[in-house]
DNA sequence: GTCCAAATACCCCAAAAGGGGTATAGATTC
DNA sequence: GAATCTATACCCCTTTTGGGGTATTTGGAC
């Protein structure tokens, strides 16, 4: 019997096997254009289950016994080339997605990400598209009007806590913004004396508690 | 309308949202005994949560945005003490294990159990009893905490991470934890360059992300 | 036309952070 | 027994941070 085309054939590999599962019962609903063929809990499982299975779609976690999801990628992309890599992991950290994305993964989901995010980012990847999880970009909207007002904040305050809290230094901030660093060390120094706090981490703190 | 008590009605706190509706899904089988009468995706949502819907048992991860499972536990434990608490968390570190049972939660799951494993635990909490992962018994060297391996962090430098990103200077830590400012100032150094990162930000960043 | 907040930029200084080493004792692993 | 890991602690040094000021310009508000 022929595979139908209508239905993309995903692998999960994940070793929470609850979340391996959830995963399974959130793509078999009605209407679905997904199919799982295949669930495997370890890394040592993925590359022979694909020999298997040849699934349409790999969604596999970054965090695997026995091998990581990094080198398996790099495995994946090398032998089978049409085999299309949606990672999901709970990390955002910045340096595994960029190295992913250099290997040639199709997309990278956060676990927080909700079922509509995962289906739109399967239909993406199985039409050819790549989906990365907006989150993983720090993009801040305009809407905190209110806590602005609480703690004081001017908007050129605003944007410099998020660059604090993005990882960059003092000089790196007034390149960025055509400053003088002088200039933002006194935003810096009214921030600390505004929010009443000593240090960055307090200030990252903060930035956490308002959604910055 | 009463509730209908051949259901233990159960409240899901998992921030991976993902995760969060498969437990959902997972739970709304034909013939379960479980009905899913809410989902919070944050620590500070689950008390409201629980006075709105008074739900028979929380089904919750310690990792959450806001208030961690832990301090959740305790209060839930002193102004509910009729709601069971089970915790299901990606983490079998005994210090937290022995702290919520001290605290007198009835279950602690890892994420890595079975469906049947949720299943059964969540039978036994809800006749009375509590249930703890078998794996935590077997757990000591293997099964600590994959990130950790990942990036190969000491406990001390575990430690010391959780300080910085508590706002405490160096200076701080090395009294705290009577050590020379210099021991810890070679502890920083090595976890940035163990983590690839160069400044307090992106270690907070990271801390965060890991829910150290 | 004055008052004020915001943004800009400089002065001073001390403390802390960051980055390059080396070294030693103790435990564990191979 | 050797190799490795961990925790400890020191050397060197530069850069950044944090904290105390002052001051000018600009654009609104009153």
């Amino acid at each position: 019997m022929l595979p139908d085309v209508r239905f993309s054939t995903i692998l999960i590999a994940d070793d929470h096997q609850l979340f391996n599962e959830g995963l399974r019962t959130l793509l078999t609903f009605d209407g679905s254009l997904f199919r799982v063929v295949g669930q495997v809990y370890q890394g040592n499982d993925v590359i022979p289950a694909i020999h298997k299975l040849n699934p349409a779609i790999v969604l596999m976690d970054i965090n695997l016994p026995n091998r990581n999801g990094i080198d398996l990628s790099r495995q994946i992309v090398r032998e089978f080339p049409s085999v299309r890599i949606v990672i999901i992991s709970m990390y955002s950290y910045q340096k595994f997605v960029d190295e992913l994305q250099e290997i040639g993964i199709s997309g990278y989901l956060l676990k927080s990400a909700s079922q509509e995010e995962l289906v739109r980012c399967l239909n993406q990847v199985s039409n050819g598209m790549t989906y990365f999880d907006p989150k993983l970009k720090a993009a801040s909207p305009h809407q905190e009007d209110e806590f602005i007002r609480r703690f004081k904040l001017s908007p050129r305050e605003l944007e410099i806590i998020v660059l604090i809290k993005q990882g960059l230094a003092t000089p790196d901030i007034a390149r960025r913004l055509f400053l003088a660093e002088d200039t933002v060390k006194t935003h810096r120094k009214n921030i600390y004396y505004k929010l009443d706090i000593t240090n960055v981490a307090e200030l990252i703190q903060f930035a956490n508690e308002q959604g910055l």
